[in-house]
Order: C-alpha cells, then sequence, then structure tokens
DNA sequence: TACTTTTGTTAACACTGTTAATTAAATTTA
DNA sequence: TAAATTTAATTAACAGTGTTAACAAAAGTA
C-alpha cells in the first residue's frame, strides 16, 4: 500500500514549506524578525503543527546553518577545482569566500552568529575611533621606518584589524572548552606573517 | 540653593545603578537573557523608572559597547607604550587585542555583536568539515610544494580562515553603503600576505 | 460502521520591550 | 502653614515572542 508513502511524501512537503516560508522571512526581514508566528501564518496553519516537524525554532536555524555551511563548501570546492597550482587555489578560495558571504549575506551572518544590531550600534561609538587610532598610527611608524614607505597606512590597518578580529572571534565560536596551550600560536602565526609582509620588501 | 544639585547627582546615582545592575546580569547570564524587568527587580523599582535614564534597551547595550571599546583603547595604547619598535608594537598591540577579548568575553561579544547561540549551534554542524577540509588539503598542497615543507598545516588552516572571516565580518559591520570600489583591495592584501608566509621561506 | 491513530486547532503559560493613565511624593508658591 | 504645582514612581495594559497541554477533526484500520 502506497498510502505510508505519500505520508512521508507529504510530510517531506510539509516540512520544506515550512523552510520555504521561512528563509522568505528572513530574506525581506531578517534573522532577527523571524518567528514561528509569521510562519504558521504564512503556510496557513496553526502554530503548534510547526513543532511536528521541527523541535523548536533553534532546530530550523540549524537546518539553514547547515545549508549555508553545504553550500559554502560547494563554491569553495568549484573556485579550487578552476585550478591547479595550490597558491592559486588558496587565492582563488579566498575570493569565493568573500563573494559567498556577500551574495548571501543572511546565510553568512546565521552561520557566524553575527548579530545584526551591532552593525547600526557600532557606527554610533566614537570611542571606536580611539582605538583605531592606537592601530593606525603605530602602522604609520612601522611602515615609515620600513622598505615599503610608499604602503597604504589605512589598507594595511584594515587587514591587521581584520586578522586580528578574526582569529578571536574564530576562536570563540568553536568549541569553548580547548585547550589553550597552543591557541596562542595562531595569532602569533597570522601577525609575524603580517608584519613580515608590512616590513619586509 | 544646592538641591537641584543633588538631584542630578542622584539621577547620575540611578544612572550607574541601573547599569550596574545590567552588568551583574550579563556576567551571570550573558547578554541574551538581560531583560528591563530584570533590571528593574535586581535595583527594586518599576519597569519604567528605567525608561526615565535610557531611552531603550538598546540604550543600555550602546553605553556598554561605549565602554568596551574605551576599555580596549586603553589596554592598546597601554600595551603600545611598553615597547619602542614599531614592529614589536604591533605585536604587543595584537597579544594585548586577543588578551582583552578572552578576559572579557561579555564586552567583546557585544561589540562586536557575535550573537552567542551560533557557538552552540556552530558545533553541531557536520557540514563545516566539508568546508574545512578543502582548505585543509590545499593548505596541506600548498606547504608540500613549498619550501617550508615542515609547516604546521593545521595552524595555517586556522590562519587562512581566521584572515578570511575576520575580513569578511569587520566589512560587514563597518558602515554597510560603502564604495565596494577597493574593497577587495583588503581581501587581497591580506591573502597575498599569507600565501608569501606561507610558500617563501 | 465502530474503533484507533494521526493531524490540527484553540487557548493558555511565561516570557519579552514599551507606554498610557494614575497615584504618590516632593517642591514651589501664596 | 496650606494650597497649588511640578516631579517621580506605580499599576496595568498592549503587542509581541517561543512553547505546550487539552481538545476536536480527519484519516486509516478492523
Amino acid at each position: 500500500m502506497g498510502i505510508a508513502e505519500r505520508k512521508i511524501r507529504q510530510k517531506e512537503e510539509f516540512r520544506t514549506s515550512i523552510l520555504e516560508a521561512a528563509w522568505l522571512q528572513v530574506l525581506t526581514d531578517g534573522w532577527q524578525s523571524l518567528s514561528i508566528r509569521k510562519i504558521a501564518d504564512a503556510i496557513e496553519y496553526s502554530i503548534p503543527v510547526i513543532y511536528n516537524h521541527f523541535e523548536n525554532k533553534e532546530a530550523i536555524l540549524l537546518e539553514f546553518t547547515k545549508e549555508g555551511f553545504q553550500k559554502l563548501a560547494d563554491v569553495l570546492q568549484f573556485a579550487k577545482t578552476q585550478h591547479a597550482e595550490p597558491s592559486v587555489q588558496l587565492e582563488a578560495i579566498a575570493h569565493a569566500y568573500w563573494d559567498f558571504a556577500f551574495e548571501h549575506k543572511e546565510y553568512y551572518q546565521l552561520m557566524f552568529g553575527l548579530g545584526i544590531p551591532a552593525c547600526d550600534r557600532v557606527n554610533q561609538v566614537e570611542e571606536m575611533k580611539t582605538m583605531t587610532m592606537v592601530m593606525i598610527t603605530t602602522i604609520q611608524d612601522a611602515i615609515a621606518g620600513s622598505k615599503n614607505s610608499d604602503a597604504d597606512y589605512f589598507l594595511k590597518y584594515h587587514t591587521y584589524f581584520s586578522i586580528l578580529h578574526g582569529l578571536v572571534s574564530i576562536q570563540m565560536i568553536e568549541k569553548a572548552g580547548k585547550p589553550d596551550a597552543g591557541k596562542k600560536m595562531i595569532l602569533q602565526d597570522a601577525i609575524s606573517g603580517f608584519i613580515t609582509s608590512l616590513v619586509v620588501r
């Protein structure tokens, strides 16, 4: 009897219709305003049906996070296969990563938990400039006393700051209670690489 | 008459008592569970009084964001003054930045909008490993064909990934509608620096 | 057709930020 | 000092949120 078969097919359709409605919500209003109620409203069912398909809201977000990482992996894999030389591949992967992030902001923000309010907030924090200035002046000094005295200090500041923030936030996102013995090695590695490329021609 | 004076002093005390109660909440339960109601409960006043001192919840968060950036700026400035050579200063600043982030996680997460749920979520996403593998294998290839064949590929992967994520998320947090003409230059700069330090001895 | 299982709905609970209306207190004026 | 006025604080509500228990309706089985 194909009736059990039809049922799991219907269940599957229901599931994807929930995800589609959710995704539509996200595209128009962002993650912050996604709600179970709105999804239920969009699919024209009552609220509790959603809990027959997903344990809770977090499970829905998890689903999209998985989707995001799978898409990103595909994109990176494709970029890699377009080239033969490993160092060129690394460059291509980097650009593909960048493009993915900005072409699919919604995915990226969810995947790495970038709470969107910070964007509006941080831009009205005058105190950030104080921190920025410490970094910039030092970089200017370093450039002045180097063999690359024509280097773009603002570009280099951005690179420096990005490396720092990237290291920290990746480290925070990953398993919290890891042995932090060799943690700072990553920092040391990235920073000495940056400084070398800054100072040495 | 010093009665108006006393009043603004009391108002100031009230304000800081709100911030103190909020901070205590954050330390024990994190940003996510901070609520106006809990603050009101802690200071033993009714809810609306808080709105006499802060326009809304966001304003309270903004206050702490400012505080965080000021503290970070101070820490970096101090680290800088401990050394004379700019390149050494850059290294010291990097370490100070790192230490601040992990010694004041609450501040850092608020400042850069690191939505905490992602931590729990991302760690149960198997698909992340697919992406990780694309990066790691490429880096292994690059190392194998380089003059640094003894380089730690896992360390280098972490550096690579962190740089990418840092670049992207800083770019996302900063003013959204900026001219994206020279945006990719930052990426190019950071990545070519990394690759150079990876391939060349 | 009668029974059982699955599916869906209503209504509520316990929260959240925010605000209008109202009462209590403090200060100023007569 | 007593009355009027301004300031401060409270209660109660609105409009949301995620989640779930109790119940009704539909579908499948005997």
